[in-house]
DNA sequence: TCTATAAAAGATATTAAGGTCTTTTATTCT
DNA sequence: AGAATAAAAGACCTTAATATCTTTTATAGA
């Protein structure tokens, strides 16, 4: 459904908000061990997180990831989106250059609203509520 | 959301069904040029979807590509499985090994039911409804 | 039986996703 | 200022998906 880069990245989030919940930053090693995912690829996600400021970081001694928004303002819509881009929201079911209802592909009717029920899934939950009920070893598997 | 591969077979499907109710078989090329598809790779795909029983094929003269059961008990659930696996339907969200509800990622409780949605969807929707309103430019843009 | 036809099979090529490694830059702390 | 730390940046590697090409096999029809 999701890519690699957008499972480990909504993962690694969801590590970050718990920590910058108690108020302190986390660097790559950690996050990777929590999220239980490859290190450098998931470095180089965090880096894009970055760029597009979905999450903040910090060089040096005692730096580190962190989030200075409410958790509640970052929706897993943001988060798929930064990675993945927008085409799993609004593109053909079939492949088609653009989902265009007015010329409709044999799936349309029925794939539409699926997609939009994705959609609203993702806009609906945000890093504050897909961190209650984490716990450590939920990626250790 | 689905692969290039299902995207193409199903479109080169649904041709192949049209062509079936109209009582005739269809070629590889006439299938890719009205499902605008590339050729050797929807080829590829066809083949497969052949071995897995959901088409049948003929060499020759006069052969082609046809479809020799009801085209409603043809799923695009049956479709999809055949071409791409059931993990769409069955994963979880976050890429853990498996998706299990006694010990769910953050995204479990609202992916699940998108994920349903989506079977559902798929289980539903059949060659003979896909094809009702297909014409020959549905796939040319 | 021979030829033409069309799919199957297999080998190969290309591209994108996934993943790793090394060097550079920024920052903190001594 | 200098050393240590940690992310950014960039180069590189691997694998899987996508795509093409060639050879083989089966079949119909002359
Ligand atoms: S046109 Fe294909 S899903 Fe809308
Ligand atoms: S455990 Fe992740 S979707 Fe069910």
């Amino acid at each position: 459904m999701f890519s690699k880069a957008c499972e480990y990245g909504i993962r690694a989030l969801t590590v970050i908000a718990k920590k910058t919940e108690d108020g302190s930053k986390v660097g790559i090693k950690d996050i990777c061990k929590a999220s239980n995912t490859p290190e450098s690829f998931t470095a180089k996600i965090l880096q894009n997180l970055a760029k597009k400021d979905i999450i903040q970081s910090q060089k040096g001694p005692s730096g580190g990831f962190y989030i200075d928004r409410d958790l509640s303002e970052i929706s897993l819509y943001d988060i798929v989106d930064a990675i993945d881009g927008p085409s799993i929201f609004f593109g053909c079911g079939l492949g088609l250059k653009e989902c265009d209802a007015s010329r409709p592909c044999p799936m349309h009717d029925s794939f539409e609203s699926v997609r939009d029920d994705m959609m609203k899934m993702c806009k609906e939950n945000d890093l504050q509520s897909l961190i209650t009920g984490l716990n450590k070893d939920t990626y250790q598997r």
